[in-house]
DNA sequence: TCGTACTTTCAGAAAGAACTGAAAGTATGA
DNA sequence: TCATACTTTCAGTTCTTTCTGAAAGTACGA
């Protein structure tokens, strides 16, 4: 099989795996998802654990949460009892999905427990610089989580008109 | 001191740092950006680990990395040799500030590495697949990219607006 | 130049996250 | 009902990150 491709295809594993990292995302999760992301083909729990020299425990648990997000489908070949993965391939697709799940794992919890701040810390007269400072950090993320839910639900081709008079 | 208020902070604290985890962020780090954002006055060393009930060693390296990040700024008190941390109050200006830096740390690092990979994967025929893919993911970061660098050069003013017509 | 009051560093310890692999569980077809 | 071919679980281990605290470094005023 082609050298460079292999090498290519490694190097955009590592590449993939660090970036998790960087985000809070599980470094093999992010492999796995690489893995997935460059094959065509859907690939059995074995053929992940040897491409990625992982145990099993470890590529199911992975597997599984790559297809709690929604990134990742279960597949099966006719006649075969075995399971297959197969990645999403659109990136925007892939964006949108990701967006939501953050948004609900995520952000919503922190709007969850900075209105919580606020209910405890009362309206007494000695709260109100640090009642101020939340509310101000509670409008941001409510404004982030708003439009992350809206851009998440627009098509690729509506989104990228704004992004060019943003630009402009 | 006023109970409710020791409540509420050590909640808005507690919470600022398990978001700080979710996006790769050191807890203790975030923690400490926590306590400065919600203290007017500037804090020293000493008050972050009595506050924190942290090492002098972890409050350094934190208080040093957040002024790294440019989320934190040194002061000093007239007469006094001891330094003391205040942190940015403003939450856009915060904002920016963050997606500057992860611009700078973790996407551009991450298109040099994409661009790598269709390097080394030449043109045979046989890396079609695997370049079409790349090539989409590396679109969508550079992409990604300019419009971090472009907002977050905006003033807060600007960019409601567009978030305006987006959410209508 | 010395003593004081601080800040920084870093080797080792502790805590936390991720991983392994064997055993248990499950579904299927004969 | 049993054997087979898988998937899932989880207790124990390994790896990584984070933290500690004492020692070294630095700056300043006397």
């Amino acid at each position: 099989m082609n050298t460079s491709l292999n090498e290519a295809r490694s190097r955009f594993l590592q590449c993939w795996g660090e970036m998790g990292s960087c985000w809070g995302i599980n470094k093999t999760m992010a492999q796995i998802h690489a893995l997935l992301m460059v094959h065509e083909e859907p690939l059995s729990t074995d053929e992940v654990m040897r491409e990625l020299n992982i145990s099993r425990g470890n590529a199911n648990m992975n597997l599984r949460s790559l297809v709690d997000w929604g990134l990742v489908r279960r597949s099966f070949k006719k006649g075969e009892r075995r399971e297959y993965f197969q990645s999403e391939k659109d990136v925007w697709r892939m964006f949108c999905t990701i967006a939501r799940e953050r948004k609900k794992r995520e952000i919503e919890p922190v709007i969850t427990a900075l209105q919580e701040c606020l209910a405890i810390a009362g309206r007494d007269r000695d709260c109100a610089a640090f009642r101020k400072q939340v509310e101000s950090i509670l409008e941001f993320v409510k404004t982030a989580d708003l439009m992350l839910g809206k851009i998440s639900q627009q098509q690729k081709s509506r989104v990228l008109p704004l992004l060019v008079r943003l630009l402009g």
